[in-house]
DNA sequence: CGTGATTTTGAAAAACATCAAAGAGCGTGG
DNA sequence: CCACGCTCTTTGATGTTTTTCAAAATCACG
């Protein structure tokens, strides 16, 4: 299920921006290896701390008693999550590396003490937490309300979109690493369907054939199309500002 | 669709807690009463500021292309709502009035003001954050992983559990402002199909026949067993403490 | 070149949506 | 007080989407 290939540092690597650059300056914490596939906080545990990620990809999920996975989120190179729940300091997922992954865990009262001093890091991460509010709201309306295609067209494009720096262009040959198991648990739909949706998708030329976890956009417009979105409003609203 | 038999006030009036007395008193912010059904706030729009809901329901909902609609959340009586998205102030969903409603709309600047100045607010606001984001990612796993029953089960304890101090007991009659068809844009279903689930858990002697918005579970721990919850600890983690 | 993971394909079943119409509850105006 | 109109719920028949199960094909990697 893991990508081996695509080890912390190399293909998915921290974009810099304001808050990883203070974090990575600011913190004394010493960064973690994590190997793909690690779970690195589970769902009712004690939280450990919030995971600042600066190399590789990592996955909230929440699993069904009979054994299904949904994927809340992923966690990209230069973004923090806080695993914390309601009352005190009880995850309300799990957390796990997707890829091989470098994270940083702040402890809670180092991160406490950290946002209180700067202010500008809360705003940043005021912001953030409104971003991620914002993608999983359009998700949550993609599972709910809309077929196969567009949930996947969607899942493409907001990924496309965290992931890359530029965005999305045509024929642009982008990487995410997600086997369609993933995938599927991530946008509600079995390894199956994602398997045929992304055939038809092919077949209709809006997507290319990548090899493996490869993703080739061959029509965008097609594609924001199918998502029902439009990329440059989809970009503001779950895109904090650098 | 509105439920105008129920005024703000009445049915569904504020409990008190830390952060509703608090902004109470120190709000000078005149609440503002709001219609059944009326709009608060479009997606897209400049967010007015924030909202804080002294009596009624408000839904947080966004809609695909088609008209149909995903319900993203309710904000209940004592709780407060941003609309804000990742970049500026753009609102990431509509706002509206599900029942009558009284509001007070705070201002980004008082607001932001008020957490420098109150640590205390700031830290409930944060768990209720944190209860917020819990509460999604349950409802995304069933809306995701699992069938009607489950999500409709899940959504009556959430529901039970926010809206009652009490919690769930054999037997109690608790009322929801919602239709059927408002049920379903909640849990990712047609009308028709929470109809039928209903009438399905009804004949199974989990839900007895309240009239229109009143639920009466019958069996709390088959209710509970169906939702795949463990009601002690799904209150741990998406309700924040007093 | 073989082995395990991933993807593809097919056939059949289940879950859910859609369409259409009838029934129940409730407030309003006559 | 009744009849009317309205919204909401229930029900049936039918169609589509998605899952499930099982097996073959492809790919990555040692």
């Amino acid at each position: 299920m893991a990508n081996d290939a695509n080890p912390a540092g190399s293909s998915f690597r921290t974009q810099s921006d304001a808050l990883a650059e203070d974090l990575a300056a600011l913190l004394e914490v010493t960064p973690r290896a994590a190997a793909a596939e690690e779970v690195l906080q589970m769902e009712g545990d004690t939280a450990t701390g919030i995971f600042f990620v600066r190399g590789g990809w990592l996955v909230v999920s929440k699993y069904t008693e009979d054994g299904k996975r949904q994927i809340i989120d992923f966690v990209l190179p230069g973004e923090v999550f806080d695993p914390g729940s309601a009352t005190n300091r009880q995850a309300s997922a799990d957390l796990a590396a997707l890829t091989e992954a470098t994270v940083s865990v702040i402890p809670h009262d180092v991160w406490a003490r950290l946002l209180r001093e700067r202010p500008d890091l809360r705003k940043i991460l005021d912001r953030r937490n409104a971003a991620g509010f914002s993608r999983i709201a359009e998700r949550l309306l993609r599972i709910g309300k809309s077929h196969a295609e567009a949930r996947i067209a969607y899942a493409i494009c907001e990924l496309c979109l965290r992931s890359t720096r530029s965005g999305l262009v045509d024929g642009v040959d982008f990487s995410v690493p997600l086997t369609q198991q993933v995938l599927g648990d991530f946008v509600g739909l079995t390894s199956v369907h994602v398997s045929r949706t992304l055939r038809r998708l092919k077949r209709q030329a809006v997507l290319g054939a990548g090899d493996q976890m490869n993703i080739v956009i061959h029509d965008v417009d097609r594609l924001a199309e199918i998502a029902e979105i439009d990329l440059d409003e989809l970009r503001a609203e779950i895109i904090p500002p650098a």
